[in-house]
This record gives structure tokens, C-alpha cells and sequence, in this order.
DNA sequence: ATAATACGTCGTAAGTTTGCGACATAGATA
DNA sequence: TATCTATGTCGCAAACTTACGACGTATTAT
């Protein structure tokens, strides 16, 4: 959060500002859904099916599993990267009073002017 | 999108990162929820509402408006920023598919090792 | 033991965000 | 007209992100 005057924030929006960062890149959301798509969690070789270098997406899973939102298990040689799926669904709670308090006041059309 | 490799994604996954970036500040996550909250759309004197300057205020306020989150309308002196409910509305379709996607999987629990 | 494999760490380059003060502009008002 | 007020624009500094190659480490296999 460069430069951020975060803490003048309520936990609330900052927590909701965290998680929506960790989603504010595409390499992310791909990897959520890889994880969400393999029926087993799926090793490291993540970096394979994305066109990032493997230290990239590696950094990227850092993010990831700085919130938690996914889980690594070291399995011998391997690792299993998997998602946190209860956490998912309370964040996806979080997103959707959100969104409900959101869309719910007054607002302009699609194009017209709203009425000032 | 720094440095940005975002071709190479579906735009599925660019769209929904470029929304949750929007989010991904608790001063734009403050501003959503203060306009949903006033019934009338409010003019530039949210900064007076943050702990920001005008000046940061008005840049958050032109990235909102670059997704097309918000509207502004100018009303002689003032501007009114209201919300986009409509747009809001899908985006919020679209987190709630995702999310969706992302805990139907499996999984590992709250603590527990996942079976790899 | 030695090598191979799979992960993780470090350092760095380049680009983006955040935050702000100072200046510019335009409608309203005296 | 002169001025005040409300917005918008510019440029800059500091911090953060993204992306990678090169190197370190640990576990398995030979």
C-alpha cells in the first residue's frame, strides 16, 4: 500500500482493500483458478502452465499465501499448493455486502445524468 | 499493471484483476461506500471526508472513473460523482462467479494437511 | 557419496502507485 | 470587472510491484 496512509482507514476497508489487491493481477487469478480447477492440489509446477518464469509465479503464490488464501504442504521433493477454501468463502462474504451496500443507494443511469 | 506480461491472460482474468485493483485501496473502497451512502450524489468535498489531500482524493476519483465505476457530472461550480449501479451490479456477477468457482474445489481445511 | 530434481532466496532493473504542493481554469458573485 | 470558490492539471519524490537470472538448499535416486 505505497506511500499509505492506511491506518486512517477502517479495518474493514482495509482488509477489503488487502484481498482485492491479491486479485489485482492476472497471474493471480489464474492461479486461484488452476488451483480451483485440478481436482488434487497441484504441485509447484504451476510456473508450467503460466507464462511467467518460475520465480515470478513463485512470488506471486507468496502473495497468495501471505493471506492465507492458499496453502502449501511440503510433500518430500514436492510441495502441494492448495486453496483455503473456508477463507475464500468469508472473503467472498466480505465482497458481497460490499457490493449489496454498493448497489443499493442512488446512482446514475447507464447514461443518464443523475438527478443532482 | 506493472512491468505487465497481461497478453498472456484471458480477459476474463484481466478484467477482473483491473476491477479488484480498483478496490485495492482502502481511499477507493471509502469512496464507493460514501457515495452509496449519501442518497444525493456528492460533489468534490469527499476529500473533506478522507484523511488525503484533494489532490489524491481526485486521482483515486479518476481511476474509479477510468473503470467507469463512478460518473461525474458537472453542475455549474460543483461536480456530482455518483455511482454506476449498473456496472457495479455485473462486477459484482462477475466476483460472485469467481468466488464461486474458487470454493467448490478441493481444498485444504483450516488447518489440516490436504490429501496429495 | 554424487548427481539430479524441485523449491526457495537474493539482488536488481524497470515500471507503476501514492501523495502532495503549486499552478491553471472556469463558473458565480459582489 | 475583480474576486472568490470549486475543480482540474502538472511535476516530482518516495515507496511498491513485477519480472527474471543466478545462486542456495534439501530430498530423492544412482
Amino acid at each position: 500500500m505505497t506511500h499509505a496512509k492506511t491506518a486512517a482507514f477502517t479495518e474493514e476497508q482495509q482488509h477489503l482493500a488487502r484481498v482485492a489487491k491479491a486479485l489485482a493481477h492476472p497471474a493471480r487469478v489464474a492461479i486461484i483458478q488452476l488451483l480451483a480447477s485440478k481436482q488434487t492440489c497441484i504441485s509447484g509446477d504451476i510456473a508450467a502452465e503460466l507464462p511467467l518464469s518460475r520465480t515470478t509465479v513463485f512470488q506471486h503464490l507468496q502473495e497468495l499465501k501471505a493471506l492465507d488464501l492458499i496453502r502449501g504442504e511440503i510433500d518430500g521433493l514436492t510441495v502441494c499448493y492448495c486453496l483455503n477454501t473456508a477463507l475464500l468463502q468469508q472473503v467472498y462474504q466480505q465482497f458481497t455486502a460490499f457490493f449489496i451496500e454498493a448497489t443499493a443507494g442512488a446512482a446514475c443511469g447507464p447514461d443518464e445524468a443523475c438527478g443532482c
